[in-house]
DNA sequence: TCGCTACTTTACGTAAACGTAAAGCTCCCC
DNA sequence: GGGGAGCTTTACGTTTACGTAAAGTAGCGA
């Protein structure tokens, strides 16, 4: 048998209340199964939670971020499917790439911007 | 004299609507200046918006966004607000680092998840 | 059997980021 | 001088992503 976890176990790991669990869920996000009325969480689901944060912090809406782990679930029988499935990947990528680009646009200003601080401050603190 | 954009004008290039507009300026994020009534944008009012539409690709709120732009903006007068100035500029880039680690993970991903399909892909059709 | 702890459902509240009328100026053209 | 075109303010509506009670249930130890 694999590990299980309860919800409030995840939500402490994940730094987000039992609420926001049980509200991934509502958006089917994940579906935990019941034991009586209690949910019980699989590594899976502790999976999935984890690929909901990465999302959350890439920016993504719940939505959008459902349409990403339905990506992991798609049946490959059908060809047409399957091209269609390699075209939202494509798409996927260049937003990812863009998103990597404007990253490392940021970080350069503030690479500039911290040079300039230094040097001010060191200038401040040898005239003083 | 420099060149000046209508409201119109700074929403197309953006690809918003002009309430958008108006609304980054009541959340004070741009201050165009009037001309009667209307307002009238300066090259420094589109850079800002430009910087805005990038942190909002990055996923950041308006009033994160607006944190970030007065960065540009600090009198390094005062040495200890220049030093809690490098904390600040530090920890937005150590946060903006972890965020393309997030994204060079989604990137091999979606090209484990690409090839994946791709193989399968030509394999049908192979033997078809 | 009491009470505690950990969960549950139901449901109203809220902040952010705009959307969407509605109604009024102002300039310009015919 | 009538009417667009393009702007303005005012203000209520909407979606997303939860927060926050309120009230009930289920097991467990004293």
């Amino acid at each position: 048998m694999s590990e299980t976890f309860g919800i409030a176990e995840l939500a402490k790991e994940f730094g987000v209340t039992t609420r926001t669990v049980r509200f991934y869920e509502d958006k089917g996000l994940i579906s935990p199964v019941r034991e009586g009325q209690r949910r019980i969480y699989s590594p899976r689901d502790r999976v999935r939670l984890r690929l909901i944060m990465r999302g959350k912090r890439l920016g993504l809406s719940l939505d959008e971020i459902a349409d990403l782990i339905n990506l992991y679930d798609v049946d490959p029988s059908e060809v047409t499917q399957l091209k269609q499935f390699i075209d939202v990947i494509r798409e996927r990528k260049a937003v990812l790439k863009a998103q990597k680009r404007d990253i490392e646009e940021s970080l350069a200003e503030m690479d500039r911007l911290e040079k300039q601080c230094t040097t001010l401050l060191s200038q401040k603190q040898s005239r003083s």
